[in-house]
DNA sequence: ACAGCCAAATTCCTCAGACAAATGTTCTAC
DNA sequence: GTAGAACATTTGTCTGAGGAATTTGGCTGT
């Protein structure tokens, strides 16, 4: 039998998780699901470890790693209870992709590109501003890559990621970089697989250009501007669930 | 008696933490402050369970903590790294939290407001596009509150939190109000024992009324400049490490 | 009848020790 | 010199036990 890791393509985008990342993954997504409703309490360690068949280490741990995320609060007595959706981290890059790990719901995925513009294109006027001309220079050896392989290709689309990795970098603010690249990254990879079938639909390097030279210009309201129209456009080519009517989870 | 309506939930800023939770805080305040860097290396867990004198459970569960937040990566044979700043969750509100424990980066509380201007205002704008007559009757009371009450009561504050909630709320968007609710709550935690002792330097209540009236009004840009005004004012009122006093002096 | 205190039951929390799995390193065969 | 095997080390998982915290119910005094 061959091994299963056939996914690993030199990218880590797939990170082999143990035992108990295992379990915390299945829980997470069962939650932001809505298979488990918030005050919701999940049967006792004993039982849950035993349905599982892992050990209670196994299953604590997974526990404390949605604890962490803010997803369910353990008290003793009371037991493992599902927080309300208040309290959950949804900017979490985990509870991302386990947001959007299926059927990605519709009016989450808009929410998600409108927080994508403002603050994306808000980063692109401060990097318009802030930028070095080593940040111009790799912004500039990045966009070159992706017009030279397209995004048809890993080289290509390390180029864009690179694009936008140094632009947010140029940005100087911490938490906006954090923020962006935990937001991309879940939507790469739960986009990524589905529009591999189809050639993308739009040659995305001249809309790249010119957030750049908006960015060289040091022009932030045309970086603002320019980048709001490529979150938009991302938008657009996003491969959308069409078929929401047709399917039904069985 | 009526129950208490508004929220009912009391303000948990202070929630005991279980061994597990303090050994996660402790070594999370650690990493964040520099003291360990990334790449580095933490002790084996057997060696670090004994010098902390707990069990190897806690302390594991302590680690799966950090990793679940980024700050960490486990793997056999090679140890327990931190990992490097681009993957921390910077704005999981316990790291929020463990940034600003002790003394406040002044540059990273910039970036703070900074991020916190951006989404607010966008968050206000949508407000005035989307909020209903409950959005806009709650809000109303919340700052009547403010007002009766003023800032120096546990009420006052109250309303100044419930008039943010309710602005988030009407925004509509899940992502934003987590983010900023996360947000809000570091930054009130780390700054409000700071200015209990000096009487506020001004009136808040002006301002709120001006973003509540551009957003009962419909007006998106204004409430947009409006919110962002407070923003900028929140800053100017936030007590800053007075270490900054003397700028140049080594 | 009711408020406040006390005991009990349940659940998570912590501990200790052992073995298994994974991974980097070293050694060996060619 | 390189590829593969053996080894050592560290995290990962399992098992079993007891402790700690919190809710629940009952008891007591008024």
């Amino acid at each position: 039998m061959a091994k299963r890791a056939s996914f690993g393509r030199g990218r880590p985008i797939n990170k082999v998780l143990r035992l108990h990342g295992s379990i915390a993954r299945d829980l997470g997504i069962a939650i932001v699901s809505g298979r488990y409703q918030p005050g919701d309490l999940l049967t006792g360690e004993v039982a849950s470890s035993e349905k599982l068949e892992v050990s209670r280490t196994a299953y604590r741990e997974a526990v404390r790693i949605l604890a962490a995320k803010g997803l369910v609060e353990s008290k003793p007595k009371v037991g493992t209870k599902i927080s309300p959706r208040s309290k959950w981290n949804l900017l979490d890059p985990d509870v991302l992709a386990w947001t959007f790990a299926n059927e990605p719901d519709l009016d989450l995925l808009q929410s998600l590109f409108e927080l994508r513009d403002i603050v994306e294109a808000a980063a692109a006027a401060m990097a318009a501003k802030r930028r070095t001309p080593e940040h111009l220079e790799a912004m500039r050896d990045a966009i070159d890559r992706m017009a030279r392989f397209t995004l048809a290709t890993e080289a290509g689309r390390l180029g864009d990621q690179d694009f936008h990795r140094w632009l947010l970098e140029a940005s100087g603010n911490p938490y906006i970089i954090s923020l962006t690249t935990g937001v991309q990254a879940a939507v790469n990879t739960t986009t990524m697989f589905k529009q591999r079938e189809r050639p993308l639909p739009r040659d995305p390097v001249p809309d790249h250009i010119a957030v750049f030279e908006a960015v060289a210009a040091g022009d932030p309201d045309r970086a603002h501007s320019e980048m709001s129209t490529l979150v938009h456009l991302a938008l657009q080519d996003t491969p959308l669930p069409r078929a929401r009517a047709k399917r039904s989870a069985g």
